[in-house]
Parts: C-alpha cells; sequence; structure tokens
DNA sequence: AGCACGCCGACT
DNA sequence: GTCGGCGTGCTC
C-alpha cells in the first residue's frame, strides 16, 4: 500500500486520514495545520462529535471527497515516536483478518493513554546561587554533595546528605539551589547478552546456533521443540542475546501472568537485568514507561502476555512465543486474535526471527513444520536426563474402584508405595470444587444456574453451590427446592474436594494438601502451600489445572490422574489435542532424584478408554505416535489445520429472537464449493451470563480463505437489532 | 466505542 | 408537568 498515493499538491490544503480507536473501520479526514508535522503514523488529537480522542495518520490525502466544509482540524500531534510501518499494517491485516473494525485493533496500541503525555520530568535541584546567610551543619553537608555540579533528586539528596528534604526545600527558597528537570530515567536497566553465558550440552549448543544464525537473518518461524527440562529457555535466550548483540529489540510471549515471575527469575540470572514486563497488572506509571520505552527504543526486551503484540517496537528482530500450544494465546474478548499466529504475521512484518517453543506444540504448527512454512529444531532429551515420565493405565472398566470412589485400588496402592518411601504423590483432576453436580433423589431435581446453562459445582468447603461460568453462588440448602424432601440431595461425580476426603479417609495419617484456583486465602495461601511441599512438608498433593505448569515439586515422584478422560468428551476437534498436552504437562511434574539429576518419574492416568490414541502414545512415550494418528485424523475429517473452521456467534437476551436470527443468518449463508454452515439446529443453544448463544460453524475443507466468505455473508445477511449481537470467530479453538 | 437525540413510563 | 429508561444512529 502505497500510503503517500494522493498528497495533497499546492494550494489545495492538506488533508490526513486518521484511525480512530472505536468501532469503526475507516478513516476519518482531517485538516492538516501547516505547523504540525505529521507523517503516516503520527499520533494526533481530533475531534469526534463532542470529544477529543487520540487516533493515528493514517494516510495522506482524501481519496473519499468528502465535503471540505464537514473537515475539522487536527488539533495536535503528540510527542511520541510515530507508529512503523509493520505496526500499522500489522492492524490493518489484524482487523481484516478477524473482521474486526480496524479502529478496535488500533485501540489495543493505544490502549495506554497515559502513555502519550509527555513523561512528566523528575524534579531535581542544582546549585543556583550564593550560599545562604545562615549555613547549618545540614545545609553545609547537602551543598558538599552538590560540588560535583549534577542536578539530584529533592529526596535522592536528603538521603545523600543525611538529612530531610526539608532542608533542600529551605534552600531552594533561599535562592541557593533553583528547581530543574531532569531527564526522566531509562525505564529498565540494559540487559547485556554476554552477562552469565550458560554452560550448554552439545545438543543445546548445535540449536543456539541455528537460533543465532536465524535472528541475524530477517524473518524466519522456528518451532524449538523439547521435553520439559530438555533446556528450551537456555537456548531461545541466545537467540535473544543476539538480537541484543545486534542492536534491535526481543518480545517474549508467554501465556500467563503467573508464569512470568519465574521466568524473570531466569532471565536476570542470564542477563545481568529484567526485562520490562507488559500485562494487565503493570501499574499505570510503569506501563507508560515501558510504552513510551519500547517505542523509543530504550527498552531492549518485553516479557509479556498476548496484548504485548501490539507495542509499538522500534526495530523488533526477534519474537519468541513460550508454551506456543496453550491455550491461552486466543483473545476472545473484543477483537478476537490468536496471539501465536499474529506474532508470526508481527515476524514477517518486521522481519524478525520468530521462536515457538513448546514441548507439545499446536497442531497448526507442526503442519506447518510440515509443509516446510517453519523449521523445526529439536533438543533430545537424554542431554539433561529429562524424557517423558513412565505411564501406566488404569482400565476403570475392570480395575475401578467400587460405587461412590474415585480413587482406583491400584492407583492407592501406588500412592501408598510413593509416601512410604518419604516421597510426594500428586493426585490431579481437573475441576474444582466437590460434585460438579447435585441432584435430589426424590424428584430428580438437579441444581442449574439461573444465568447459564450449567450444573452449579457444590463446594463443600464453602458451604455453597456456584457456577463456574458467571460466578453466581447460592448457598448449599438444607432440604430440595423444588420436592421439600429433605437430606435427599446426592453429589454426583467428583472434584478435587471430594478426592481429598477420599484420600483423607484412605489414608488417614498423611498430610494432605488441596490446591486449586478457588483456594481460601488468595495468592498467599497458595505461595504458602507451595513452600511447605517443596519443603517436604505434605505426601499427597491433590491439585486441579493450577498444578500443570509453572510451579516445581522437587519432591513429587507420582502423578495419579484421576480422570484421564475428562476433556475428551465434547465434540471439540481439538479436545484430544488439548488432553494430550495437558496429561504430558501434569505427569512431567513427577521427577526422580538420583544419577545426575533429575530423571522422570511415574504417571498412573485412571481412564475408561485405555485404547484411545491419547493414552496409547502416553503409555508409549511416544509423542509421534499420538501426532501421526491425529494429523491423520484431522486430515480425514477435514479439521484445522487440514481444513478452515469459524464460528458465527448470535447472542440476545430474548431466546426466540436470538433463535430467530440464528435462522435468518444461516438461510442467508451463501452457497460456496467446499464451504458448509452447521447450525442452528445442530448447535446447542447456551445460556452465558444470562445471554443467549448459539454458534453456526463453518467449515471449509480447504484452507480457503474463510474472511472473505464470512465478509460477504454477513454483508448480505440481516442486521441485529435490539439486544442481539453478531460475533465472528475466524478460528474458534473450541465448540463451546 | 461513546455520545446525543429520541420517544415512552413513574415521580422529585 | 419533568427525570430517566435504553433503542437508534452518527461521528471527518
Amino acid at each position: 500500500m502505497d500510503l503517500l498515493s494522493g498528497e495533497a499538491d499546492g494550494a489545495a490544503p492538506a488533508v490526513v486520514q486518521v484511525l480512530l480507536p472505536v468501532a469503526l473501520d475507516k478513516t476519518y479526514s482531517y485538516l492538516a495545520p501547516p505547523d504540525l508535522r505529521l507523517v503516516p503514523g503520527s499520533i494526533v488529537t481530533v475531534p469526534l462529535g463532542t470529544r477529543k480522542l487520540i487516533g493515528a495518520v493514517w494516510a495522506f490525502g482524501d481519496p473519499a471527497g468528502v465535503p471540505l466544509k464537514k473537515l475539522k482540524p487536527v488539533l495536535g500531534v503528540h510527542d511520541a515516536p510515530a507508529l512503523g510501518d509493520p505496526l500499522r499494517t500489522l492492524v490493518d491485516w489484524v482487523a481484516r483478518y478477524t473482521l474486526t473494525p480496524r479502529g478496535m485493533v488500533l485501540r489495543m496500541v493505544l490502549r495506554v493513554p497515559e502513555a502519550l503525555a509527555p513523561e512528566p520530568a523528575v524534579p531535581g535541584v542544582r546549585r543556583a546561587g550564593p550560599a545562604p546567610e545562615r549555613l547549618t551543619d545540614a545545609r553545609r553537608r547537602v551543598l558538599a554533595r552538590l560540588e560535583d555540579g549534577f542536578a539530584w533528586t529533592r529526596t535522592g539528596l536528603a538521603a545523600a546528605a543525611g538529612t530531610s528534604p526539608g532542608v533542600v526545600d529551605g534552600l531552594v527558597t533561599a535562592g541557593t539551589l533553583e528547581v530543574v528537570a531532569l531527564p526522566p530515567g531509562p525505564p529498565v536497566h540494559p540487559p547485556d547478552p554476554d552477562f552469565n553465558a550458560r554452560a550448554l550440552t552439545p545438543d543445546q549448543v548445535r540449536a543456539a546456533d541455528e537460533l543465532r544464525r536465524a535472528a541475524g537473518e530477517g524473518f524466519s518461524v522456528t518451532l524449538l521443540e523439547g521435553v520439559t527440562g530438555a533446556g528450551k529457555t537456555d537456548v531461545y535466550l541466545e537467540a535473544v542475546a543476539e538480537a541484543l548483540r545486534r542492536g534491535r529489540q526481543v518480545l517474549i510471549l508467554v501465556p500467563e501472568i503467573a508464569l512470568t515471575r519465574a521466568f524473570l527469575e531466569r532471565f536476570s540470572e542470564r542477563f545481568g537485568a529484567n526485562p520490562a514486563e507488559w500485562h494487565s497488572d503493570v501499574p499505570p506509571k510503569q506501563r507508560m514507561r515501558v510504552w513510551r520505552g519500547v517505542a523509543e527504543g530504550r527498552v531492549p526486551v518485553v516479557v509479556g502476555a498476548r496484548s504485548a503484540l501490539f507495542l509499538p517496537f522500534a526495530d523488533l528482530g526477534v519474537i519468541v512465543v513460550d508454551e506456543e500450544h496453550d491455550a491461552a494465546y486466543k483473545q476472545e474478548e473484543h477483537a478476537t486474535y490468536h496471539a501465536r499466529d499474529m506474532a508470526v504475521v508481527r515476524g514477517r512484518l518486521e522481519e524478525a526471527a520468530v521462536v515457538l517453543s513448546s514441548a507439545t506444540p499446536s497442531l497448526e504448527t507442526r503442519a506447518n513444520v510440515e509443509r516446510g512454512r517453519y523449521r523445526r529444531l529439536v533438543l533430545p532429551a537424554r542431554a539433561t536426563g529429562a524424557a517423558l515420565p513412565e505411564i501406566a493405565l488404569i482400565d476403570m472398566r475392570r480395575a475401578g474402584p467400587e460405587k461412590g470412589r474415585f480413587l482406583a485400588p491400584g492407583l492407592i496402592a501406588a500412592v501408598r508405595r510413593t509416601v512410604e518411601k518419604g516421597e510426594q504423590a500428586l493426585l490431579f483432576l481437573n475441576r474444582r470444587g466437590f460434585a460438579p453436580l447435585t441432584l435430589c433423589r426424590a424428584c430428580g431435581h438437579r441444581f442449574q444456574c439461573d444465568n447459564c446453562s450449567t450444573w452449579l459445582v457444590d463446594h463443600r468447603f464453602r458451604g455453597t453451590l456456584s457456577c463456574h461460568h458467571c460466578g453466581h453462588t447460592v448457598r448449599r440448602p438444607e432440604s430440595c427446592p423444588a420436592c421439600g424432601a429433605l437430606d435427599s440431595l446426592v453429589a454426583c461425580g467428583p472434584g478435587v474436594e471430594r478426592i481429598a476426603e477420599e484420600a483423607a479417609a484412605v489414608f488417614p495419617d498423611k498430610r494432605i494438601i488441596v490446591l486449586s484456583s478457588d483456594m481460601l486465602g488468595g495468592i498467599q495461601r497458595l505461595r504458602a502451600e507451595l513452600q511447605v511441599i517443596a519443603e517436604g512438608g505434605c505426601d499427597i498433593v491433590i491439585g486441579t489445572q493450577i498444578v500443570a505448569k509453572g510451579h516445581t515439586f522437587p519432591k513429587l515422584t507420582l502423578v495419579g490422574v484421576v480422570d484421564a478422560d475428562l476433556g475428551l468428551s465434547h465434540g471439540d476437534p481439538r479436545a484430544a489435542e488439548r488432553t494430550f498436552q495437558l496429561l504430558v504437562q501434569v505427569t512431567g511434574r513427577a521427577g526422580r532424584l538420583g544419577g545426575e539429576g533429575m530423571s522422570p518419574g511415574f504417571g498412573i492416568l485412571q481412564t475408561f478408554a485405555p485404547e484411545h490414541p491419547v493414552m496409547a502414545a502416553l503409555v508409549s512415550r511416544d509423542p509421534e505416535r499420538f501426532y501421526a494418528t491425529e494429523m491423520e485424523e484431522r486430515r480425514a475429517a477435514s479439521m484445522p489445520p487440514f481444513g478452515r473452521l469459524a464460528a458465527v456467534i448470535v447472542s440476545g437476551t430474548d431466546r426466540p429472537a436470538t433463535e430467530d436470527h440464528a435462522r435468518a443468518l444461516a438461510r442467508a449463508a451463501p452457497m460456496a464449493e467446499g464451504i458448509e454452515v452447521l447450525g442452528p439446529a445442530d448447535a446447542p443453544l447456551a445460556l452465558v451470563r444470562g445471554r443467549h448463544r448459539l454458534r453456526l460453524l463453518v467449515q471449509s475443507g480447504r484452507e480457503s480463505d474463510l474472511s472473505a466468505y464470512l465478509r460477504a455473508w454477513l454483508a448480505a445477511a440481516p442486521p441485529a437489532r435490539g439486544s442481539l449481537a453478531v460475533q465472528v470467530d475466524v478460528d474458534p479453538q473450541s465448540f463451546l
């Protein structure tokens, strides 16, 4: 795209196209006062209706020919670097791909209003006049500190002179000192690429060499694959080091804020300084510094959640996507995009090297490797002793527990052997609370959420029934609200609390800790419990997904998965992949001390489907086997990555109106070769936070441009009115 | 997105 | 009589 096309000639007033961070796809035309030096990407303030908004200059001229009298002038330019070509192209690209108005994508770039005001200069003081008449001791010490001629901060100077800031203020009043603006400090200490280069294994060295080369060669995508503990981080930090040596910036995406802590330590060990952080919990002042620092090229490395993808890097050389398979990279709110894929797009636009790191890569990424689009580097396990754990299955149909119990005798025996050796066992169940469903034995009443189509989960520790979707909570009643029967309520199915109860009954003298995200006492309590576990003050850990990543359990040697089939049952195209990834991750928490360093521990999976490819792959400790069969399945079903899937989601407060609109939309779907629209008849109607939701699934056997199809469809479809809303997800990660 | 302008129900 | 609900439409 030629951004300079249609530049105003000679006498005609200069007009610029400005993109605004509102739900508009179009740019608006504004008069450009000649004294403002505008360039493409300039961040400007303009009037819109009654409001003043911050937007960005997207182009010059006025191809649409808006009548001159309608045009208002640009009010001012911000003292911040203009958004670069690659970032502006990224905004256009993401908007087009996700069918989101460009303004809403720009919003993700400009979501830092504080950053756009010039950073308030730190007030400093320096010597400006003669010594005061009354020269006290404290005053003498202050003046002595200023002999060097530099300006000091008020508080810094007072502290250095061993006195209070009041003394400094007094000298300012006396005219001895003056207040001056100090230049803002650098937002982060620069990392040193050669600070603490680790000794790498020969395999790591080979991989690191490849990545270093990639970091110097413009755009490429490399999958870095290796089991937990194989040293992927050490390897990709060498690509980071290379980018730093070349003076280019680095973005490291991590799936969750909670995981950044451990990573930051790792980083500062290697580079002697912390990277800048970017996620929703970074306080406003620091956000401002990071945003500006990134734009001005003064921040060399950012570690952040998916929103960091839209930071205005001045010269981005390397993008790392850590745990690239993680579902947290899919953004569902506002614009729906997949940060891993958009990172690849940004890498292409910025001429950067993209590194995708994972022990269990997504099928999308593996398919791109097979097609020759991405390179693949495998870190073999043998180098560090890391490998997949030994896995055994318990066939719950033959060797399961008695009715009403959830731990099979085989699993109990294994836990007993483990704890009696003084080691720890983990019982993993990805379900919070005591039981996922409560029903009345007398009348069959099931406790359901008022706002959502979900069961209320029994939280016995708290004495409540809660919806995990919207948070709706009621006290656990004594009698059935439908038939009034007393003592007729039964809990169906297990949650971690119930497993804890069962484990306590089986192992009355063992120390048991339950870890889940809804734990009473919050994050501090969680940290404390983790500390207890690390110190060996616990025999059996019972946990949800929260134990699957991040934390390390040094004394853990056995992982028992209470329900390995959980998550396989939905008609989700990625169910098998997700389950495989989760089970590899959680069983990988087990290790065994001995020889040189850790070696893998044991995993026991309770399953009703021992012949399922996921279980078979885990038992054989051969992930390639899983990838091969799953690839074939997906290919046969034309599911991603061999076909495209999209969802048109209709939601509304009125159920019949929502269904009607979904039907009307489905009727309006154009016929197209190889594209099929499913629903609304086959699509379940869900109630989510008080709104009815229906999905129309759009499936394409080929990798055709579904976006174009969807655009054409929705342009011709009846418009949504009232509370009805239509949302498009061009790459849904589940059917739910 | 946000804001004004609009047209219908209960009240300082 | 107004205050205020949120449905509709526009913003250079």
